[in-house]
DNA sequence: CTAGAATCTGACGTGGACGTGAGGTTCAAC
DNA sequence: GTTGAACCTCACGTCCACGTCAGATTCTAG
């Protein structure tokens, strides 16, 4: 497959691309011609990968990571940044529920006053069984 | 309190304060020689500040947040933005446990075959309660 | 009153993950 | 064989949350 095609499958820009092989990530084949040339897997790869830099992984974090990825196995030191990074994203992952939750409590105040405001009085609860 | 103050009290640098101002997050009050000077709630406020940021919210939207957070009550247009952010980080903690899940695979895998290549042979279960 | 610490205002530097041309090459179709 | 789309390699531009240095001003202790 070649790398527009990978692009519009991934939703990834061609750049993007490009900038994964530069760093080590996704390097791909080559034709005769110079062009790139991507396996089917490429899609999922490209996927997983778009989810570590959602998780704030450097790149060279996943460049890392993923000859462990595609061996299913971990050298002893791939294995440690492997768990330091789950930690990380674990700690991530604490502070954002933390983040949503500050939020939430606005919403609801803030929000059961504005919608009091224009919806007719106060309501019964602000409500927010989860 | 001077800025150096809520920087130390904080954790967060004295160049990040003044940029909060200048992104109008967080504006202190000025002595008469033109030195800043913060209320002991400035302390709160960065935490909260620190942990938008963390959740990915860019300045402008952390700027458009802050008052309904001080007044306790939002516009509709404000509430709009809060549920849209509050959607967002929802949609990155889900991501993000996604992310996790996909190195807890590797970990546990890969940390199996690692384990059992020199610690001596399959290990009863691949263990990891915490 | 004076020294030194803290703070001030610009203003340029940084690092990461790409965006965006410029200018040339390769590929698929006709 | 030729054309137009897709691709190639530089290489500079961008955005954001600050870092960092320079040079001037203000505050606090003795």
């Amino acid at each position: 497959m070649r790398i527009g095609e990978l692009a519009e499958k991934t939703g990834v820009s061609v750049r993007a691309l490009r900038y994964y092989e530069e760093k080590g990530i996704l390097v791909p084949e080559r034709s005769t011609g110079g062009h790139r040339s991507y396996p089917e897997s490429g899609v999922g790869v490209v996927w997983l990968i778009q989810q570590f830099y959602a998780a704030g992984l450097p790149s060279k974090s996943i460049q890392a990571i993923m000859p462990s990825v595609r061996a299913g196995r971990a050298t002893p030191e791939a294995l440690e940044l492997l768990v330091t990074e789950r930690d990380r994203i674990d700690k991530a992952a604490r502070e954002l529920a933390g983040a949503r939750d500050r939020l939430d409590a606005i919403i609801t105040t803030a929000g059961a006053d504005s919608c009091a405001s224009h919806c007719g009085e106060n309501a019964p609860e602000p409500g927010l069984p989860q």
